[in-house]
DNA sequence: TCATTTAAGTGTTATATCTACAATTATGTA
DNA sequence: TACATAATTGTAGATATAACACTTAAATGA
């Protein structure tokens, strides 16, 4: 007797659809942007380049499958996802009309799951170099690299990317590699820390020079503060 | 033969989905952002004010969809629309499970078919006064505004809304409405004219002064050209 | 131990963009 | 012909962006 059950006979003329999730991963590594691929493990088009994906539950939101996804693939939780548009041309698959669910997500690539990852015969591809994919994924990826290079100029997203702790060379090497542009170094760096959200620490990383260079974290709680009073993240690209 | 029968039976073990689309439609009228609702002539929440909607059919993607629940509301084709959300909540509707795809539409409210919009019992509402609405409408709306306010800086969107000749106040009050905000006249002259893509006419509207103002075009060429030698529209809010 | 090598770290100046601000003009109406 | 109304126009100060080169810290090896 809920009104879920009262009406539904009403809804009943119309047609129902397979609903999928796909999950665009990115990671940072090696001075540049990585995809995480898998190999396509059933039919249609088994073999070949394919996003990681599944279908809706009965019982799960859409964020709900894309977190179950990711995490199914990597382990990861409590990662940085959002929705980036519904796909739903008819004969997109070709195994049946299927409506699929974008999303992308932003890892750290070290904290990933890696026997996890292999089970799923995924694999991590620089973005200079992925491999034609199945059905309209690459059409996704272009939009999450175009939605990528807008949010990262305007949202502290690129530090979910890296370690919690990163050398400003580090960061500036990310910002590079999303925008495949070199960036000033004084500059970038006066633009960074002038927002006052990056906390230095006393510890330097040696390993990619002989001077060190400082480690800093993102204090997320001074970014809340900031943007509570009319402040706005901004990296000039 | 085709492969999409011969893989459909994998696929078969899977849920499927009620797909919606709602569409949050836009107009401008005295000064006023103002959106088009009906009230919703089927149950659940039969009387109570709704996005105009409608359910993806079985051979149409859906982009197709919106242009048809647009068209059959307003008459109107060859409409800016662009996907915005898929909300996938799973009590969002409480007649059934209902995934809804939301598209945003700026529409010159001049052009519609009125006729059409009051067999629908649809209504221009103001964004200022938006009425109580079913499920998650409201959230819908507020995404598509936050969207517009977004896209109207950046893009050229907003001539959408008004009729191919419009005069610089009234363009300015336009993107008023939008951000809630006064512009200073001169900036905002300086700023839409130095971008080159409008056209002054010689004729003049008069209805709102004794000295009347001139009328303008937006030149989609031109703006075309700009845009691929790299130049960027911007309106400064 | 001192010279060399490597990448990290740092300021200033010129240019472009944004913001604030008020007088004049055209035209209809009294 | 005076008046009322909204359209139209420019400049100067402030802020943000972009260009540019030397110094410093520390490891290495002569």
């Amino acid at each position: 007797m809920t009104p879920r059950k009262s009406h539904v006979e009403l809804y009943k003329k119309h047609h129902k659809h397979f609903i999928a999730i796909d999950c665009i991963i990115f990671g940072f590594d090696e001075g540049e942007l990585k995809l995480l691929l898998i190999k396509r493990n059933f039919e249609p088009a088994k073999g070949q380049w394919s996003l990681m994906g599944g279908f809706l539950d009965e019982n799960e939101s859409l964020d709900e499958a894309g977190y179950r996804i990711l995490y199914n693939l990597t382990g990861l939780k409590d990662i940085y996802m959002s929705q980036l548009h519904s796909h739903g041309e008819v004969n997109r698959d070709p195994g049946a009309r299927v409506i699929s669910i974008s999303y992308f997500a932003l890892i750290n690539i070290q904290n990933h799951d890696e026997e996890l990852v292999k089970e799923n015969d995924a694999h991590w591809r620089p973005i200079s170099k992925i491999p034609p994919l199945i059905f309209d994924h690459r059409h996704m990826v272009d939009l999450a690299l175009e939605q990528l290079r807008k949010e990262a100029k305007i949202k502290p997203v690129g530090f979910e990317l890296l370690p919690s702790k990163f050398t400003l060379p580090q960061l500036q090497s990310l910002y590079e590699a999303i925008y495949s542009k070199t960036l000033d170094k004084r500059n970038f760096r006066k633009n960074i820390l002038s927002m006052g959200m990056l906390e230095k620490l006393d510890e330097k990383e040696k390993e990619n020079s002989k001077k060190g260079a400082f480690y800093y974290r993102f204090n997320e709680d001074k970014y809340k503060e900031l943007t509570a009073r009319g402040f706005y993240f901004n990296i000039a690209i």
